[in-house]
DNA sequence: AGGATGATATCC
DNA sequence: GATATCATCCTC
């Protein structure tokens, strides 16, 4: 299984979110590759996005997610959880897609529906912080055997505090999985 | 319905 | 230096 080119990452962040539905996210973990199918995802469209973490501009924090595209922006989460976006268009945007829920497909020992758990089934903290996801550690890949599907567009979860920006419709899962996080 | 638990931003 | 807030999850 072979990782995404970069190119995949550098384009408009909807059009990126809804082609990494049903794509493979891979993890080389201590001598076995741990993958899981995504199954729903957000998009975060930059700093004029209030519900997007870069709206509070360039920080330590931000850094990856104002990169290069093709990369992981994981960070913690109310003090427990970890939460893995991947960065899209060109460095500078500080656009991103947040991985919300995987299928499993190999070695993934607890459930990977809710960004918090997806990362704690796939291995993933804030060590990855920053990582080229062109790498063949973690990484992105085709489907090798892609069905169809239907992608749902909802409201992103948990921004309500984003006024106008928390009802756009970000959300993406594909229609009928029984592992997205929430109905 | 509420608590865990720590990094971060935003105040003083 | 203190405090409020958080792209969540588990338990009651």
């Amino acid at each position: 299984m072979q990782a995404l080119p970069r190119d995949f990452y550098n384009r408009n962040t909807i059009q990126v979110a809804h082609e990494l539905l049903g794509k493979f996210l891979v993890h080389h973990f201590n001598g076995e590759d741990r993958i899981g199918k995504i199954v729903e995802v957000e998009a975060y469209l930059g700093p004029q996005d209030l519900a997007a973490h870069t709206s509070k501009g360039l920080t330590p924090r931000t850094r990856a997610m104002f990169g290069p595209p093709g990369h992981a922006y994981v960070y913690l989460i109310y003090g427990m959880h970890h939460c893995m976006n991947v960065v899209t268009e060109p460095e500078g945007t500080g656009t991103a897609v947040l991985l919300r829920a995987l299928e499993p497909v190999a070695n993934l020992p607890v459930s990977a529906s809710g960004p918090g758990r997806l990362c704690k089934a796939m291995g993933i903290d804030k060590g990855h912080y920053g990582h080229d996801l062109c790498s063949p550690t973690l990484f992105i890949a085709d489907n090798p055997d892609p069905a169809p599907i239907r992608i749902v567009e909802r409201p992103r979860i948990g921004v309500d505090y984003a006024g106008e920006w928390a009802a756009k419709p970000l959300r993406f899962y594909i229609e009928g999985s029984p592992y997205i996080s929430r109905k």
